[in-house]
RNA sequence: CGCGGAGUGGAGCAACCCGGUAGCUCGUCGGGCUCAUAACCCGAAGGUUGUAGGUUCAAAUCCUGCCUCCGCAACCA
């Protein structure tokens, strides 16, 4: 009998830098799902991968002094690494540098181009100088830019387009029919308002300004953009292909689940499934878009130094102990926060004291008052029921919470039980049981019902921690298998266990806190370090070069927020000359009230735009700041409004 | 008026769709136990469920206004 198959996806990982701990937490997710799935009896297939391709790594390679290939093999051997130290149990892990995946992305994109879903963007290209971005017919309306309303001029750039809206139509009918197809349900809405209902653009497939990419085979000064490469992995993986697929593909496509971060929901949810339409083949049955997991409140961010890798937190904690702790902590659609007091709380309430410590209590007993092997004697008492009881609903619960993907549910029925067998032994008191002889026989079934209650519990737990099982499932002497195995709580036979084992040894939290917090202000302060150097370098220019920039200094008269924008004030300056306004994008870091009357530096004969609506004459002069603010440039007082800077 | 989500004891969450005495984990305090990793078990304190109204015999749950946070979009000359 052919095993129901299930092919399940992460999205694979840019190979710009070396992952952190949040973007290791969608692995993580994708491996429990996987593994439980084949424990449930199905035929699995797991893909995961890298993406390789693009500017920013040609970029990065270029600064390290290397070949982008060299660059990426690096990386993706990085990511490999710490995918593998996370005991995912991918079935194949994909490149897009792969030379099966370049061949077959290159047939799709001619096969997309002969049947004129992909043109040419030469003939109706229209580039807006001063916004240096390409637009399509359907964009410039009225032959203006749509950003800042200025004409637009035919141009020699050229790129090719993929017709969006051809399939617009089909596809909104498709996420009505499969209500269950973009995953949690809040970001299907924002996917329908947001792009669908307003109508989709015309996506730019290709670049010619860097060469990193998949060539266009047909048109050699064009390599193809990420959406078609990256995207298409999931069926080059499987051997998909234009002329004809092969076995594999047959077999698993449709993937059953694109496991993806909520960032790139757009792509799978749109982009994705508008080219499976135009290559004819179905599109995946859901697209789970897990939410982040953030350090603190904050953002994980490299230049501040907060990031935290997995294999730091492996390094102290163990591998199980971090797989436990990302996948029992995420909420299901809200972004979940990682620090180390938590890790450290959950570590030693639920592992060590709760999970381990029964296991380590119930084996020591089974072996002290019996030599290791113990039977059920038939000897029962009324609390036993209700253990066994919850046993079987903790199994049903489990599969009922992986069936919505419900992780952390489910981990928490789990943990559920083992609280449950703690109360048992209080319950049944086998430390008196073992001093009257006669209670001997109860004894023993009451450690039998404990040891199959763990049973249960090593069971369930593999495809969250399956180092932890296996030692789990060893010491209660029983074997390892699937959830089938749990068909009945034993009421009957013997169990020899193992040796006790610690499973998890409890942290002290001060010390432990010490130590990281240590880590981590190296860390941090290695990453200010690095920092300054990191600066990019401009080119060099001449004085004539620098001559061509007006720098004066003005004053600021008015003030006040532009309507319907988060980041935009209008502000109306004396220029010396006269007033003038500009649009300048500080709102978020200063109040109208803040600038009135200050006098900062502009940047005066710049081509004026087009904001939000509101024309905009010119460029106040600001620093960035680490953290993503910024800082207007303000000059002395005594320089009158208008003064010319050289 | 761009779209959507959320505000529940000190912390993190559940219950809301299908109204009926607010539940769980952690923390705090008290008690019990000793097989075990100062672990385990029991009990207690602590919430007028953001706010103002409305519907109802009855509202955390339904409706309306307001406040606050967040996500998406737009936007950073």
């Amino acid at each position: 009998m052919d095993k129901t198959k299930f092919y399940i996806t992460t999205a694979i990982a840019y190979t710009s830098r070396k992952p952190h701990i949040g973007n290791t937490y969608e692995v993580v997710l994708t491996d429990a799902i996987a593994r439980f799935k084949r424990r449930m009896g199905y035929d699995v297939f797991f893909l995961t991968g890298t993406d390789e391709h693009g500017q920013k790594i040609e970029d990065i390679a270029k600064e390290t002094g290397v070949t982008p290939k060299e660059y990426v093999d690096g990386v993706a051997g990085e990511i490999r690494n710490i995918w593998d130290m996370m005991n995912s149990s991918y079935d194949k892990f994909i490149r897009t540098t792969d030379k099966e995946h370049v061949e077959t992305v290159q047939k799709i994109f001619k096969k997309l181009y002969d049947q004129g879903d992909i043109y040419k963007g030469e003939y109706e290209g229209w580039y807006c100088v001063p916004c240096e971005s390409f637009f399509t017919d359907t964009q410039v309306e009225g032959g203006v830019c749509p950003d800042c309303g200025r004409p637009v001029k035919k141009t020699n750039e050229e790129a090719y387009f993929f017709r969006m809206s051809k399939y617009q139509d089909a596809l909104m009918k498709h996420i009505e029919k499969n209500p269950d197809f973009i995953q949690p349900e809040s970001r299907k809405k924002e996917m329908v308002n947001n792009f669908l209902k307003p109508g989709l653009q015309d996506l730019c497939v290709s670049r010619s300004s860097f060469k990193w990419g998949v060539p266009v085979t047909f048109d050699d000064k064009h390599v193809i953009y990420v959406w078609i490469d990256a995207l298409s992995n999931y069926i080059t993986a499987l051997g998909y292909s234009p002329d004809g697929s092969g076995e594999l593909y047959n077999k698993y496509w449709p993937a059953d689940v694109h496991i993806i971060g909520k960032d790139i929901l757009r792509f799978h949810t749109i982009y994705w499934p508008i080219m499976l339409m135009a290559l004819g083949e179905p599109l995946p049955k859901k697209v789970f878009g897990h939410p982040w997991l953030l350090f603190g409140t904050d953002k994980m961010s490299k230049s501040r130094g907060n990031v935290i890798y997995a294999d730091d937190l492996v390094r102290h904690f163990g591998v199980d102990a971090v797989r436990y702790y990302v996948l029992r902590e995420m909420p299901f659609a809200q972004d979940g926060t990682i620090t180390y007091e938590t890790i450290i709380a959950r570590f030693n309430a639920d592992l060590a004291n709760t999970l381990g410590n029964l296991v380590n209590r119930t084996v020591a007993m089974a072996n002290k008052y019996f030599g290791g092997t113990v039977s059920h004697t038939g000897v029962t008492d009324t609390m036993d029921a209700d253990l066994i009881d919850c046993a079987i609903k903790c199994r049903d619960a489990v599969a009922e919470k992986m069936e919505e993907y419900r992780v952390a549910d489910a981990l928490e029925e789990i943990i559920s039980l083992a609280r449950r067998s703690n109360k048992y032994i209080d319950e049944t008191a086998p430390w008196a049981l073992a001093k009257d002889e006669e209670k001997k026989e109860r004894l023993s079934t009451v450690l039998f019902n404990l040891l199959e209650s763990i049973r249960f519990i090593g069971t369930l737990i593999y495809p969250f921690m399956p180092d932890t099982a296996e030692k789990i499932i060893a010491q209660c002497g029983a074997s390892a298998s699937d959830v089938a195995s749990l068909s009945e709580f034993a009421v009957s036979g013997s169990i020899t266990v193992g040796e006790s084992e610690v499973l998890f040894a409890r942290i002290d939290e001060k010390k432990k806190l010490e130590e990281l917090n240590a880590e981590m202000e190296a860390a941090m302060a290695a990453a200010a370090a690095a920092n300054e150097p990191e600066e990019e370098k401009m080119p060099e220019i001449t004085i004539d070069d620098f001559d061509k920039v007006e720098l004066r200094v003005v004053k600021i008269l008015e003030c006040e927020p532009v309507k319907k924008s988060d980041k935009l004030l209008r502000i109306i300056v004396d220029d010396g000359e006269g007033q003038r306004q500009i649009v300048s994008g500080i709102a978020q870091q200063y109040t109208p009230d803040e600038l009135i009357g200050k006098k900062v530096i502009l940047v005066a004969n710049l081509k004026p735009a087009k904001l939000r609506g509101v024309e905009s004459h010119g460029m106040l002069l600001a620093a960035d700041l680490p953290d993503d603010g910024c800082k207007v440039i303000l000059a002395d007082d005594a320089i009158p409004a208008g003064a010319q800077i050289h």
